[in-house]
DNA sequence: GCGTGATTTGACCAACTGGTCAAAGCTACG
DNA sequence: CGTAGCTTTGACCAGTTGGTCAAATCACGC
């Protein structure tokens, strides 16, 4: 089944999902509310709910394509590939999309806090299977002497953490720094980290 | 200007601000009611109002009291020490506070995650100064080779994400790990990590 | 330009929200 | 005891919330 969409239609889900992420990576879901996203879309709240069945709705959506994409970056941590590139090159990723996704990152981190009730089964699913995998990749790579021996599962928490921060605490970064850029020296930093961590 | 007040006072007002902890670090500012609160008190929501004016101000009781036991690691952080075994001891101090406290790290991220409505000034200011100020000390061990070159600014940011990251996303870590307790790993890792890091 | 289906909206609703208040209940102290 | 002041609560209020609906408006192919 092909779902057909006109212009409008294709402009206003488009709309109303980037002001559902705008809003909701903010408040986190309980406190968003229908007008707030209305207001955002530049639309009427029974206009929202002609497009999307409810509140909950446009959550979800948001929520399920950010899992899509959220994990690509690991999922292309390479087994053949050189080791240490390959962890510096997931790294490098990651900040990549806390620079260029801030609201999808705090969107993800808000589920989390609230004690992740809509995605929960992913995590203990799809997610841990993946890592898991990587985790064995990463004990191959340190078994052969190519990385320094790690617990895999905290450095690909490490990661996790060190990149997403610069997303999530983005405002407690800058008012620290004064206002400044954070993110060249975050690259640099996280790559001297990575690399004096996982040289064997 | 002395308040006194009574054991009923001093056990309903503490009744309080758990309960409000509990909720705000869940659901946010906006996402939490004083019914929740009031329930997980154990008082009619016109109770609560007897013992606070307003939900507001039970928030704002929150974020005071945390914000001054929040930064206690950091200004232990001691000029005269020994460089690495401070920064160190630093992580470890953080990691517990993760362990022991992590409804407060919860109501922090919640309140950044936000834009800091209620905590800008103290950002900007306080902690500002507090983070340059340790940001100096670790020049100075960087300058006398008794800590290798790296940024401080970042090594404290990373420090905060790392440490953090396990009572913030502590559904998450747990999911990955099929349960188990994350932190006696954690903590060797994170020894790990700062220790290669930091050795000149 | 016309008609049909897609789109938009004002008016509305019940439930919930933060907060008030007067009256009732309780407690400590003389 | 008794009573003055502390504590608790049921009833209530106005504003907000997610969501509905019928009617109005619009866009597009014929």
């Amino acid at each position: 089944m092909v779902i057909t969409r006109t212009r409008i239609q294709e402009k206003n889900r488009s709309a109303i999902l980037d002001a559902g992420l705008e809003v909701f990576s903010q408040y986190g879901f309980r406190g968003t509310t229908l007008d707030q996203i209305a207001e955002a879309a530049g639309l009427s709240k029974p206009n929202l709910l002609y497009y999307f069945p409810s509140k909950e709705a446009i959550h979800t959506e948001l929520l399920e394509s950010l899992l899509e994409t959220w994990l690509d970056p690991l999922h292309a941590l390479d087994d053949g590939g050189d080791p240490i590139g390959e962890i510096l090159d997931y790294v490098r990723r990651k900040l990549e999309m806390s620079r260029d996704f801030p609201r999808e990152s705090r969107l993800f981190a808000n589920e989390i806090l609230q004690g992740a009730p809509r995605i929960d089964d992913n995590l203990r699913g799809e997610l841990k299977t993946l890592v898991d995998e990587k985790a064995q990749v990463i004990r191959g790579w340190i078994a052969t002497g190519k990385v320094a021996p790690v617990d895999p599962h905290h450095l690909i928490f490490s990661i996790w953490a060190l990149t997403q921060h610069y997303a999530d605490f983005d405002v407690q970064v800058r008012a620290v720094l004064g206002g400044a850029d954070p993110f060249p020296g975050a690259q640099a930093y996280l790559d001297q980290v990575f690399r004096t961590l996982l040289r064997p």
